[in-house]
DNA sequence: GGTATGCAAATAAGG
DNA sequence: TCCTTATTTGCATAC
């Protein structure tokens, strides 16, 4: 398993402002060859074309397969008429909240319209945005259909925020003891005052951070390269 | 005021 | 149960 950390958030993003190189933990100076993992061609300069239509197993209800230049138009569509209709990306968020039990940030509406997040995220909150509009702009009693979604009785929970200084408290341990046990990781949970989830949780995270911060198991970088000055942990010191 | 983003919580899926 | 890896999602805060 070697994929490169790049994931594939956007590949439709191309032709609208050349998003800004996508993230780039991991992506030292090595090579950096690969970056359409899939058989996608963004090299003729046009967004993407090629999308998966034809899925197998569990494809939900509703749309089949949008192709990227289908989210694309609807995207573009939807913001546009998100405006006419006066609602902010923070409403619209609400507004799948209180017709389908799932809520949404301004984020995830503003990601969404702006084609950033990945072709697979893209595709699962289109008919839920879609509902949306056409509930909204048809407006009253359109005859699309009462909303049943109910499937998702999954509410995600609350982003916990860490307080600097707990966070400190956190970094510590970890660098003493980057896996601590369930009961560790208990007592530091209470000592913290934190739920024991998010404190297990929070390590998880951290070790994967960790991980991409440091090249994989490069003992030995090839030559011609930074001597080591600071490998401890690079840029970043939160506290 | 909304909207865009960096960093990172929370979650999904396979051990 | 918890881990890991990959991803989804949002708090905070910069535009």
């Amino acid at each position: 398993p070697m994929s490169p950390p790049s994931g594939q958030p956007l590949l439709y993003a191309q032709p609208y402002a050349g998003l800004n190189g996508m993230l780039g933990p991991p992506a030292p100076a090595l090579h950096h060859g690969l970056r359409d993992p899939l058989g996608a061609e963004e090299a003729g300069g046009h967004e993407l074309a090629a999308s998966p239509p034809p899925l197998g197993p569990p494809e939900p209800s509703d749309e089949d397969a949008p192709s990227s230049d289908d989210l694309e138009q609807f995207a573009k569509q939807f913001k546009q008429r998100r405006i006419k209709l006066g609602f902010t990306q923070a409403d619209v968020g609400l507004a799948l909240g209180t017709l389908y039990g799932n809520v949404f940030s301004q984020t995830t509406i503003c990601r969404f319209e702006a084609l950033q997040l990945s072709f697979k995220n893209m595709c699962k909150l289109k008919p839920l945005l879609n509902k949306w509009l056409e509930e909204t702009d048809s407006s009253t009693g359109s005859p699309t259909n009462l909303d049943k979604i109910a499937a998702q009785g999954r509410k995600r929970k609350k982003r916990t925020s860490i307080e600097v200084g707990v966070k400190g408290a956190l970094e510590n341990h970890f660098l003493k003891c980057p896996k601590p046990s369930a009961h560790e990781i208990t007592s530091l949970a209470d000592s913290l005052q934190l739920e024991k989830e998010v404190v297990r949780v929070w390590f998880c995270n951290r070790r994967q951070k960790e991980k991409r911060m440091t090249p994989a198991g490069v003992p030995h970088p090839p030559m011609e390269d930074v001597y080591a000055q600071a490998d401890t942990s690079p840029l970043h010191h939160a506290l």
